[in-house]
DNA sequence: CCTGCCGGGTT
DNA sequence: AACCCGGCAGG
């Protein structure tokens, strides 16, 4: 059985069960100040269960708001902004240069896009974020039933970067089994264009699906929730790991455009999204309070400041309370695992 | 002395 | 990689 948090003040639980959707229940409990999560099944049990920091993260994100748990019926009001949303999934995707048709000379244009190897960056924009795909392979990709429902559903900032990130394995996977050497064809629903040149198809989606004429989809996608909103998501989705994470999270700003921000995540790492989802483990006060609280304002910090990657500095002590002051000694098991570790403590951060 | 946690060792 | 702990520094 796994039980998920939806959103504050808003529990799920969904069971194994063949019929979920019956068995689902939600109740809300408000803000309880426990440690634990509570839930009551509809057979009158009442479960508590340690609630994790990562998978409280994670199913805000997939079972964000009111809708609680996939129901394919439900439509959101957002979906209006999926045909922007895919148009940019599309481009994200016709940013990886296929690495099967791209010898070591790349077609590099004046403007055009940067091989997905190490960048997504598109040359022509400025605060266009970009992913590191590293060693993810492309291989695992949703189904499009499961693409479509998660489309329809109402996201919040992490289920954008999830999508996006998703989307674009998809449709490179797609893309790079279907084309021809040299060919693009385009992934747009319903279309089947083929183009010869990455700039062609760049200009076919503006024009055909976006109904941009110049240059106009770079800043659609700077603009959008999927591209502003990811880091602050995978910031907060590798808080629970942060003492490791001095050396794999490297942020890199362009000195020529200030928003350009290219965040590099090892692949295992950006997965840990949809492999975190199951998971249950205990989660504090502090860790709840720190998610709602401080997450947003730490990916500022981290845009703000990528000179924290150097780890051997020393800090200062902080202010925050610990795990040791928190729960005290005869509670070691409630601390945060860097504590248990006498590490630094990444439940209470200063 | 207490606390936080770095650095390094062990499993 | 996960886990443990000696020892150091700050308060």
């Amino acid at each position: 059985m796994a039980a998920v948090r939806s959103s504050p003040g808003l529990d799920v639980v969904q069971t194994g069960s063949k019929r979920e959707d019956s068995l689902i229940n939600m109740q809300s409990c408000g803000q309880e100040e426990g440690v634990s999560g509570q839930k009551r099944l509809n057979t009158g049990q009442r479960i508590e269960w340690p609630v994790d920091a990562n998978t409280q993260q994670t199913n805000r994100q997939s079972f964000p708001q009111s809708s609680g748990v996939d129901l394919p019926t439900y439509r959101s009001p957002e979906s209006v902004e999926m045909d922007e949303i895919m148009a940019a999934m599309v481009l994200t995707s016709l940013s990886c240069s296929p690495v099967v048709q791209s010898p070591p000379q790349r077609d590099l244009l004046p403007g055009d896009m940067e091989c997905c190897g190490g960048e997504l960056s598109d040359s022509g924009s400025s605060g266009y974020w970009s992913w590191d795909h590293g060693s993810v392979s492309p291989a695992p990709s949703p189904s499009v039933t499961e693409m479509d429902r998660r489309l329809s559903q109402p996201t919040d900032e992490g289920l954008h970067m999830e999508l996006d990130q998703t989307a674009c394995e998809e449709l490179e996977a797609r893309r790079c089994k279907s084309l021809s050497r040299g060919a693009y064809r385009c992934l747009w629903p319903g279309c089947e264009k083929v183009l010869t040149s990455r700039v062609g198809m760049k200009r076919h989606i503006r024009i055909l699906h976006l109904g941009q004429t110049t240059a106009g989809c770079q800043d659609a996608v700077q603009s959008s929730p999927l591209s502003q909103s990811a880091p602050s998501s995978v910031w907060q989705i590798h808080t629970e790991h942060l003492y490791q994470a001095c050396a794999p999270i490297q942020v890199t700003v362009s000195p020529g455009s200030p928003t350009l921000c290219s965040w590099t995540l090892p692949g295992d790492v950006q997965q840990k999204p949809q492999m975190a989802a199951p998971r249950s483990r205990s989660v504090s006060v502090g860790e709840q309070w720190l998610q709602r609280n401080s997450a947003p304002t730490r990916s500022q910090t981290m845009s703000a400041s990528p000179s924290r990657g150097h780890c051997s500095f020393r800090k200062g002590r902080g202010e925050a309370k610990k795990c040791r002051k928190v729960y005290g000694v005869e509670r070691r098991d409630q601390w945060c695992t860097a504590c248990r570790w006498k590490k630094a403590c990444q439940r209470f951060p200063d």
